[in-house]
DNA sequence: GCTATAATTCAACTATGGTTGAACTATCGC
DNA sequence: GCGATAGTTCAACCATAGTTGAATTATAGC
């Protein structure tokens, strides 16, 4: 049986890596407090009920991701202050938007099946099995 | 410190279960192949290389999550179509717009930090590094 | 120097969940 | 009935990754 391989958003696998990162209850909480405006670990860790170190760890996965990004405080280096990189939020919905289109969905493709199935003729697109 | 419950959309535990759903690339990959029109178990196996056991775990995930339907050949029951359903698909892209949505993104809440920090009323900005 | 604070890093533990192969169910053709 | 086929379910294994507490780094204040 042979299939051409069928075409696929060319950002699919950096999609899957993402929806890994967000794919995690306490770093949509934390994502949540990030674009509400709170910055820092400890009043993040107030919220959320949290170690520091268990929000650290999260926000340096976030980090990873580059969806958030660090700075220190100018005053007193010992704060951190984290924010949302606002592109990687763009290219985030960019990329969940174009695979989840409801456009991108087609009709189905009768390639398996019995013989004279439920699919007509008309509504049959190319390949063979 | 006292702190106010920050408001957060109210559909974010779904959205949270639904992300842990997507944050599979097989799965992901047979979501790629239910858009393109693919739809019996045989042949999702035979484009991703994945025993069919396999398949049927990782769509019934996917069913529970309510993203597929299911739908047995009329003129042979042995054969089982799935198809997205479009629905689902529309409130997930809703709940995930909603909640990433960059105009949700608001200024830092100087709660934490020094006295007299780099936050002044008048220099207030989304940060970048 | 010393102590306190904000945050990170580390190693160990643990649990969720994907993977595997076999057994099982249901249906079709004979 | 029988055997073949499409798909599911089951129990066991195993790897990834979240959690925990202690140690560590870095900075500020004295």
């Amino acid at each position: 049986m042979r299939h051409e391989p069928l075409a696929a958003p060319t950002n699919m696998q950096q999609l899957a890596d993402w929806l890994k990162v967000l794919a995690e209850p306490r770093r949509l909480q934390i994502l949540n407090l990030l674009m509400a405006g709170v910055q820092c670990n400890c009043e993040l860790g107030d919220h959320l009920d949290m170690a520091p170190n268990l929000i650290s760890h999260h926000l340096s996965v976030l980090r990873k991701a580059g969806l958030v990004d660090i700075e220190r405080d100018a005053v007193d280096a010992r704060w951190v202050y984290y924010s949302l990189n606002p592109a990687a939020l763009d290219a985030l919905n960019a990329a969940f938007g174009a695979f989840f289109a409801p456009a991108r969905i087609q009709p189905r493709r009768a390639v398996c099946g019995p013989q004279g199935s439920v699919i007509h003729a008309a509504t049959i697109r190319v390949t063979r099995h």
